[in-house]
DNA sequence: TTTGACTCCGTACCATAGTACGGAAGGTAT
DNA sequence: ATACCTTCCGTACTATGGTACGGAGTCAAA
């Protein structure tokens, strides 16, 4: 079996998950019913990226549900042009408040850091809390 | 009752979760047990402060035990200094690898965006599962 | 002081995202 | 051909993060 396709296990170790993973997703529609030769699934590496992307994407903060709407994004047979424009650019608005939010943490942990190398401010007072307050300070 | 002290109900409101959420993450070890009056749970606003952040720290990807980490980065009574900037810095790395992941998708879906824009690309094309792909390209 | 709202606690239930199980059938190496 | 591995499918179980329930006690305003 050496033809550029996977079986549902080599599918799995590609990907690194679990076989049991890999149908739990198909069944959700996170992943396409694959061709089956003599009833075996049989995959091809787009599927391993596809796996790897939806993994991290949770890794990020999104439910199995918000991965697969980013990725339906382009194959909407049924949604315009417009609809696919107007969805990207939410999740666009929605991903760079995440990032915004991340480099609000990533600053009270290098105070923290900071803080603790210099043995000066009292670590409990380390401003980590404040990360989401009022929006400007921080 | 208007004494800088809130009731559960108070805190849950300021919070923006539920009354039992507050007891969950109570139970869970996520915010310290209140001082009580005659039973009654009496809260600070730090502890809105507190659970706003838990709530966004999940958003972006954190488990509860994971903010639990997070917050008790400060407060280790019994870690050394060196611990916890040792702690700190490798928190920083884990939440540069997600800004740097959330970078990633916001270009896939620019692109998308742009692509639909144009209606010169195929939509069907977009390189959103490439996010992720040999770290490079993208 | 009664009424209504809030709180107490424990227990039970829920959705999400898997993970494990078990018996049958197919594939592969010796 | 025999073993062994993998896959098949359905069903059941698990962990996480809440959410709901129910009966009792408490508070506060009319």
């Amino acid at each position: 079996m050496r033809e550029n396709v996977l079986t549902i296990g080599q599918l799995a170790k590609q990907a690194e998950v679990g076989v049991e993973t890999v149908r739990f997703y198909e069944r959700k529609g996170l992943i396409k019913k694959p061709a089956k030769s003599s009833g075996f699934r049989k995959y091809t590496f787009e599927t391993v990226k596809r796996i790897k992307f939806i993994k991290r994407a949770q890794e990020l903060g999104f439910t199995l549900k918000e991965v697969a709407s980013l990725l339906d994004l382009r194959l909407g047979a049924k949604s315009t042009c417009g609809d696919v424009q107007q969805k990207a650019e939410s999740k666009i608005l929605e991903v760079n408040q995440k990032i915004q939010d991340l480099k609000r943490i990533k600053r009270s942990l290098q105070n923290l850091a900071k803080a603790c190398k210099n043995k000066s401010a009292s670590v409990s007072e380390c401003p980590i809390l404040d990360s989401f307050e009022t929006g400007v300070r921080n």
